[in-house]
DNA sequence: GTAGGGTTAG
């Protein structure tokens, strides 16, 4: 009797025990004790060792346990499930799903979201239909989680339409703030900032009154930030002031990018100032910034300042500072942070660490070092296309077309997408006055049926985008001749103060007044951001601000 | 006991 009372009453205390436990060691504490007292078995709390034991990443005990119950219910299903999806195994949860099917345990709504977040982890569009399927079959594809989750699973995949129709589909009540939050971060994560700015319009006047929470209010910012859009960014700014979440660490640190990518650096310079304990992706975020900016040793100060303040840089960080040191000539201080990352800060460099300092010695003419360096980083595969190319192009750039031969060699056995380097090559030729080997490719790429994609830019102007393709002067009304005039006289400008000529991106002009830049080499064919900022220069009243980015152009 | 969204690079 006196036995039967302490195990009523200490079983509680140690499942309450489990609940807060979050390392190895105390989980199995509490386990041992629960077999002692000899309530481990009931099906309730086996459920809450697995899921102790996946919270704390040990699935291997929890799926030991799974598999010595006698019967399991689909919260034992659903908690290992949960568990290996969180603990970098995805697609051991999915198959779980079937699994659970055949043993006789129905899947419920919780199974169904862990599931497709499974399928959005491994941003499996396929799997995540199938599982889809069978919630539609199962009736919980309307269930407010799993739809949102479907939601976020599609996007993650790159299936913005799908997103959108499931989207479009849950009905009014069942889409809350997270629902509008993930269609949010659907557009943004896949580069459709405008989509994403108009649904933050229209949660704003058919949201139900819904305040906007802080994921929602930073992917916007992000999305301002992707696209250029100082003033709706401004205006969001705000926005996150009123709702109280201005101090939000997440929604500063996209401020800060968002100012400095619409040209904006002091502006993310002061509000960074105000942030008392920075954290890594603060950091990494004014580096970056200040690197884009051209102030390598600012990027360098705040690099040091993290170091000092113990804040543990991540790969990101490295990166951001070696293209610091990249865009502002600092070539050995980037290599001695390619050499001594491993050492000093425990961060492996990986491809794209070396891509940019093979692209840095390069930039600075240092090509057989720059050779050297390709050659000894075990780069595969789309990494390897990146790293060889962007040698191809310095090649190019210092018109070594001996080097650009071998780098162009090494391009070609990667056997993928080879278009964009195909074209250096050929444009390599034509600066060397090799025409006829110039041809060759280009017949070359023709018989193998490679096509390059024309570049394209655009410039929006009172909300009209002018499209521009690269090498293509003729876009209709848009004035072909003066912008190629006007092209001209300021490539002469440059050159007469010294310039080598070309423009890079991320710059910011001021109309018909032009900053110089630090590009190399000199066009050949016209690339499609001149002109789009030709036509604009032309068109746009004197002294408003361009920038350009990736290609787009924007005015300020 | 099991479920959904956000930030840094190229």
């Amino acid at each position: 009797m006196a036995a039967t009372s302490t195990t009523a009453t200490v079983t509680p205390l140690l499942i309450h025990l489990l609940r807060g436990a979050t390392d190895h060691a105390s989980v199995a504490a509490t386990h041992a004790k629960l077999l002692k007292v000899g309530t481990a078995s009931a099906v309730s709390s086996c459920n809450h060792i697995i899921a102790a034991y996946c919270r704390c990443g040990v699935t291997a005990r929890a799926h030991d346990l799974f598999d010595g119950m006698p019967e399991r219910d689909v919260i034992s299903w659903t908690a290992l499930m949960s568990g290996y999806s969180s603990t970098g195994r995805p697609r051991l949860a999915v198959s779980l799903l079937r699994d659970m099917s055949h043993s006789g345990v129905p899947p419920n709504a919780f199974t169904f979201s862990t599931a497709v977040s499974a399928c959005a982890r491994l941003a499996d569009a396929g799997l995540g239909r199938k599982v889809h399927a069978r919630a539609e079959v199962e009736g919980y594809a309307s269930d407010a989680v799993v739809a949102t989750a479907l939601v976020d699973m599609y996007g993650k995949a790159g299936d913005v339409e799908a997103a959108r129709a499931v989207f479009d589909g849950m009905a009014a009540p069942a889409r809350n703030a997270v629902s509008w939050g993930s269609m949010l971060s659907v557009y943004a994560q896949n580069a459709l900032g405008r989509e994403a700015i108009q649904l933050f319009a229209e949660f704003r006047t058919k949201g139900n009154f819904m305040a906007p929470n802080h994921f929602m209010l930073s992917s916007v910012v992000n999305a301002c930030a992707g696209v250029g859009r100082l003033g709706v960014g401004k205006s969001v700014h705000g926005t996150a002031l009123r709702f109280g979440h201005g101090c939000n660490g997440v929604i500063v640190v996209a401020l800060v990018d968002m100012y400095s990518k619409c040209g904006f650096y002091e502006y993310s310079r002061k509000l960074f100032d105000r942030i008392e304990h920075p954290s890594v992706i603060c950091y990494t975020s004014i580096i970056v910034a200040a690197a884009k900016y051209g102030l390598g040793r600012c990027a360098l100060t705040f690099f040091n300042e993290m170091i000092d303040r113990d804040v543990q840089p991540n790969s990101v960080t490295l990166l951001g500072v070696m293209h610091a040191c990249s865009h502002s000539g600092l070539v050995d201080t980037g290599l001695h942070l390619l050499h001594s990352m491993q050492s000093k800060y425990d961060i492996h460099p990986c491809a794209s660490h070396y891509t940019c300092a093979v692209d840095m010695l390069g930039r600075a003419g240092r090509l057989e070092e720059a050779f050297e360096l390709a050659n000894e980083a075990q780069v595969e595969g789309r990494d390897a296309l990146m790293l060889w190319s962007s040698l191809l192009s310095a090649c190019r750039t210092h018109r070594r077309l001996d080097l650009a031969t071998r780098a162009a060699h090494r391009v070609s056995e990667f056997n993928q997408d080879v278009a964009g380097a195909l074209v250096v090559m050929s444009n390599a030729y034509t600066s060397a006055g090799q025409t006829d080997n110039a041809a060759a490719v280009w017949s070359n790429m023709r018989r193998r049926g490679i096509q390059k994609d024309p570049g394209c830019s655009w410039i929006e102007i009172k909300d009209i985008p002018y499209v521009f393709y690269a090498g293509l002067v003729s876009p209709s009304g848009a004035r072909a001749g003066e912008v190629m005039m006007l092209l001209d006289e300021l490539e002469g400008k440059m050159r007469e103060k010294g310039y080598k000529g070309g423009l890079g991106s991320s710059r910011v002009f001021d109309a018909h007044e032009e900053d110089g830049e630090d590009g190399k080499g000199e066009m050949v064919g016209v690339h499609s951001e001149l002109l789009a900022l030709g036509f604009g220069l032309l068109v746009i009243p004197k002294g408003m601000t361009i920038t350009l980015q990736d290609g787009v152009m924007f005015l300020q």
